[in-house]
DNA sequence: ACAAAAGTGTTCCAGGTACACCCATGG
DNA sequence: CCATGGGTGTACCTGGAACACTTTTGT
């Protein structure tokens, strides 16, 4: 027979749920894989670098919160988005030892162009660019979150065009190379091979348009396809 | 300047949290992929099908909600188990309406194995095994969180070694073969290729002991290495 | 003229595909 | 003895790895 009510010893557990937000971007110029970090003016865990999150609302979508963090921390144009994990084991906020409420988290990924990326300062709490090698301890459980949300970043790399969200409209596949060293590592293929690979995939367009950037021949301007990467969708190591 | 306080008409949404479970199986006599279905006795969705799921209490960490489901609708002793997605939109759950309480479900992907899983007959609600090509429409958005999970299947069939959660200690290699064709459809792979593929890779030890089903040669039954696994591991395509 | 960056081509080899074929058992 | 399923082998080909080489610019 089951119980259809629950006794007093085994009641339900109430939350407030948060999201977190790892964001990440590429600093071509330094070649250099940033997370954006804020810090603390408030406790639990005041003065201390944390992931950006925030409270769902009444009425809100878990992905609409996500959004509109994002839209208080930065101004950018394009971006990608997408759930991560959730958290929500007992005691992981300082702050439920106070009250009777449990804090679930549910973590998103985020994506943006560095070079559009304005962050917007609000005076009183810090906000900033942390390159990946030199994320100090983060407060809560968010380092874990952190080194989920990597391990999503160079997945994602490998066999979804998650790049073409980062780079500029126009890129040389230089460009491309470049942001997959910085994040994948050195080694991860040839840059002749890498190329010719994507070429003959046909999902990037030449423009024609060369650009020279100090010395060394000028580079081909190209063109990410969407409706031409259609076909290798759910195609493993499209990338690799 | 940040607001510390949110105004009254944005205020936080209460949660209570549930976990959602899709629980797989396959009946390799049959070749059908099975997931778990129960009987809801109670509103909302009274008298439809629905995943398994309960709400989340009070010290309980969300995995631990998860096992306690399972545990409460079958009986196994293998059982492989991770999160799969969160849903927590408002409006998702009929029962929002009536209070002022938001419900967000972490859904769970399981897989167990079909032959030594007993189910529980509470003898009040019902409990079965469904073949995927039939699933009925679903109560709350149950049907999205099946795709979901059917989907996150179907990779980690490929690069994972989860089949062999499913599989008993023993298997041939044919009822390897026959659990990726009964989930990945018939033409992911020529038998005999993927059967030296694997071979290859030298984590199958062959025990030496034949087995003789019907008609045809008797096959050899093997066992999985997990050690001998462990440098595949994060290896993309594994088993295809 | 030379260094630096972009782009092309070539050779070699592992690994996948598509088969044909052999083996051992039940009926 | 033949059908059935298990198991082995081979010939072909694609596609990646490594690396040499050419082209076009800045200084």
């Amino acid at each position: 027979m089951p119980r259809r009510k629950l006794s007093a010893t085994t009641s339900l557990a109430d939350f407030k749920v948060g999201v977190d937000n790892v964001i990440f971007s590429v600093d071509s110029q330094q070649n250099r894989l940033l997370v954006l970090l804020v810090l603390r003016d408030e406790e639990p865990f005041m003065g201390q670098w944390s992931l950006p999150g925030t409270l769902v609302r009444q009425g809100e979508t878990l992905e609409a919160a996500a959004y509109r963090m994002l839209a208080e921390k930065i101004r950018v144009e394009n971006l990608y988005l997408e759930q991560l994990y959730s958290f929500g084991g007992p005691n992981r906020d300082p702050r439920e030892s106070s009250y009777s409420v449990r804090y679930l988290t549910v973590s998103y990924f985020a994506l943006v162009r560095y070079a559009e990326a304005e962050l917007i300062a609000d005076g009183v709490s810090g906000i900033a660019w942390y390159p990946m090698q030199q994320v100090p301890a983060l407060g809560f459980d968010h380092n874990q979150i952190l080194e989920y949300g990597y391990r999503r970043l160079r997945n994602k790399l490998e066999y979804s065009p998650v790049a073409f969200e980062v780079l500029p409209e126009l890129f040389t596949l230089s460009d491309l190379y470049q942001l997959y060293t910085t994040v994948l590592g050195e080694n991860f293929s040839d840059y002749s091979n890498f190329r010719s690979r994507l070429l003959k995939l046909r999902f990037l367009h030449d423009t024609g348009v060369k650009v020279s950037r100090g010395a060394g021949r000028p580079a081909s301007l190209y063109r990410f396809d969407a409706e031409a990467f259609a076909p290798h969708k759910d195609k493993p190591m499209v990338f690799i």
